[in-house]
DNA sequence: CCGATGATGTCAGCCGCTGTCATCAGCCTA
DNA sequence: TAGGCTGATGACAGCGGCTGACATCATCGG
């Protein structure tokens, strides 16, 4: 998206809704018909990640335990960010974390996905305040593991540093 | 605050910040210089609920685990919120969760919490990762017990559901 | 009694966001 | 092919959150 290339060159709260429009030959107002508002043209993808984590709970063996199934839609999740895809994310990232208005709203994307993920783990038989506590700490796990990812030096794949991370967070509730 | 009666009665987005500066006989640009926007009315506690977590912290012994840390932190936060609270934090919750804007502001601050427990934790010696983790769980184990707290028909107090919720986790995790 | 300091009021103005109505392109159908 | 339907865009007015700048006023130590 072109509002990203604005946000990263000026910042986010120096860019008006206008520039954005008109650096892709639209008004303003037609922006505000595609996009909620300001900030949500940075989190366009957040259905398919959403579709991604669902999908992978809904393949989990019938005989998963409720982490299992989350560690599933991890795994799943994970196939999306390439490696060719860890500049942008780094990129956006950045942006996202220098504004306190866009943190808000990267927040509340994660907790729906926690929302929605505790939703298909209901709809698997899992008792309530289980799927609530699994799809909270699978969600916790991909911010770790995101954070890690998508630092300079990283090599690993978004997968293997979510497995890692899983694995040090058992260790700690032990 | 009287912002909170305002909110409750006509909703937050209805209630206009001049209306809730009159309330109290004050101007809207005064409002301004008291909180940074009109959200942040909600959040005034949030200073002393941190300092809680912290002084858990601390005051956990040496030799305690990264999660025996929290899990102090969790006790000694708990004491603030007493059985008359309760209502007022039920009213507040609900006012929050009716809106979309004040919920991502509650993210925040929960975010910003895990954060400040997470560097307390590394002031006392836990690994990044370790401690980012701990506190991020802490922060959820907060957060669900809170949530079954304000049932209308809960009887036990924050810190027994506290205990509850944590021992749930460490089963899923096993 | 005076001057410093801090809290409040006043005013102008930007910008995010919305409702409303007009316009226009594509497309289906008689 | 004419006519009408639909969906996307533009144009405009307006509200409300939020800020900067300046004025006023109370309080209080000297």
């Amino acid at each position: 998206m072109a509002a990203l290339e604005l946000y990263v060159r000026q910042g986010f709260e120096k860019t008006t809704v206008e520039e954005i429009a008109q650096s892709v030959g639209l008004t303003e107002r037609t922006f505000f018909r595609h996009f909620a508002d300001k900030r949500e043209v940075l989190f366009d993808g957040q259905d398919m990640l959403q579709q991604a984590f669902l999908d992978g709970v809904r393949a989990a063996p019938p005989s998963a335990s409720p982490l299992e199934m989350v560690t599933a839609a991890l795994a799943v999740s994970a196939e999306s960010f390439t490696d060719e895809r860890r500049p942008w994310s780094r990129q956006r990232h950045a942006v996202i974390t220098a504004n306190p208005g866009l943190l808000e709203r990267e927040l509340l994307k994660r907790a729906s996905l926690a929302a929605v993920i505790a939703g298909a783990l209901r709809a698997r038989g899992v008792a309530e305040r289980a799927a609530v506590l699994a799809a909270e700490t699978g969600v916790t796990v991909f911010n770790v593991a995101f954070s890690e990812w998508i630092a300079e030096d990283e090599q690993r794949s978004l997968a293997e540093v979510e497995r890692k991370v899983l694995e040090e967070l058992k260790a700690l509730a032990a």
